[in-house]
DNA sequence: TCAATATATGTACGCGTGTACATATAGTCT
DNA sequence: AGACTATATGTACACGCGTACATATATTGA
């Protein structure tokens, strides 16, 4: 799992509680790795009980105090070892394609709304994509002169993009070849005509 | 989660057993969705409880009885309500992101390396679906006379091929860009020259 | 005034799932 | 003769992680 390395990389930019982690990784990570709130503080708690990480409480004037995490040598250590680890592929989890691969089961119609909905997601993100997370990407680099790191930043959201583009482009192939087919022999949805 | 909607799936098509589904699963759904033997026990135990399947113990003559499954009425009904429900998005969990992201820590050359080896991992990927996967569809669909269900086999495979050519272009694409900006002026591996 | 939201920290519970282990038979290869 | 592979069924344990819940203060909006 990566969720002990990315809070490792993000404190390594800069110490941070849980509270502030969680609004980072919603910025970044968590285009591409997910994380609620109690995940990341029980994670916290696991690297600092590792020697990873070691907390400092600051008393919150009129807040809640804040519990500061900040790198030890051997997080720093931990997080280097696994950036130069070999590549961990990821193993598919694509509860859509599951529903494709028995759609022959369901009115070719609904096969055709799912699709849609599918694209409609994927058009979003892309949207999504280009503005904001860009303009996100931007404004961190000037705020903590982080051109460097924006250049890995912006391959990572190029990732996005192209990931989103090629679903909507398997979406469109997809309707085409439906369209083609028309109502197919055996009739499942002509219970449904029009 | 789809699994048990997976195994629902493909009993229908013809009773079977833990061991049966297994195979089956690592001929077609493996490549989008994971399933361990325990994993798949497990689920067929949960799904009998819950009266989707019941079981027929047949002795073996000479090798271990055959427990096989094979769908109720409920759960038919139970397969076709989800293949009705609105789609489910995948949540990305895409551990080689997380290390793009923080790869302006590691040395280039580094770097480098492990997108070469995710650039392999996805044209041995590629190559695997090309010939195998798509020919193993083919068997399926004379062997069951299933020519129907394979134009949806054929989309799920077209999906794998569409995301291997991505991410290989993805690489090349990175694996340019590093070119072209040569070493980082902060000289990060400097003491790694050629 | 009441509700909602932001800041800030967590605990408790349970599900999904991966890894390792246990068991038994039959055939094949070295 | 011994090792390995295929067939066939599971149990045990532990980890990752999501959901719901608990707590406390300050501000904003209806």
């Amino acid at each position: 799992m990566s969720l002990p390395h990315a809070l490792l990389g993000l404190i390594r930019y800069r110490p941070a509680t849980g509270y502030d982690l969680k609004n980072t990784f919603e910025n970044s990570i968590h285009f591409f790795w997910n994380a609620a709130l109690p995940h990341i503080y029980r994670t916290l708690k696991q690297m600092e009980t590792q020697g990873w990480i070691v907390s400092n409480v600051e008393p919150g004037e009129g807040k809640p105090d804040r519990k500061v995490y900040r790198l030890t040598e051997a997080g720093e250590k931990e997080f280097l070892r696994w950036l130069s680890q070999p590549p961990e592929n990821p193993e598919p989890r694509l509860p859509m394609l599951v529903k494709v691969f028995f759609a022959r089961q369901m009115p070719v119609r609904e096969f055709k709304e799912h699709l849609e909905k599918w694209r409609a997601h994927y058009a979003g993100l892309l949207e999504k994509y280009e503005k904001e997370v860009a303009a996100v990407i931007e404004q961190y680099s000037l705020r903590y002169d982080a051109s460097e790191d924006a250049c890995y930043w912006r391959l990572t959201l190029d990732y996005g993009i192209r990931q989103a583009k090629m679903v909507i482009e398997w979406c469109d192939h997809a309707l085409e070849g439906l369209q083609t087919a028309a109502t197919p022999p055996n009739g499942l949805d002509a219970h449904n005509p029009g």
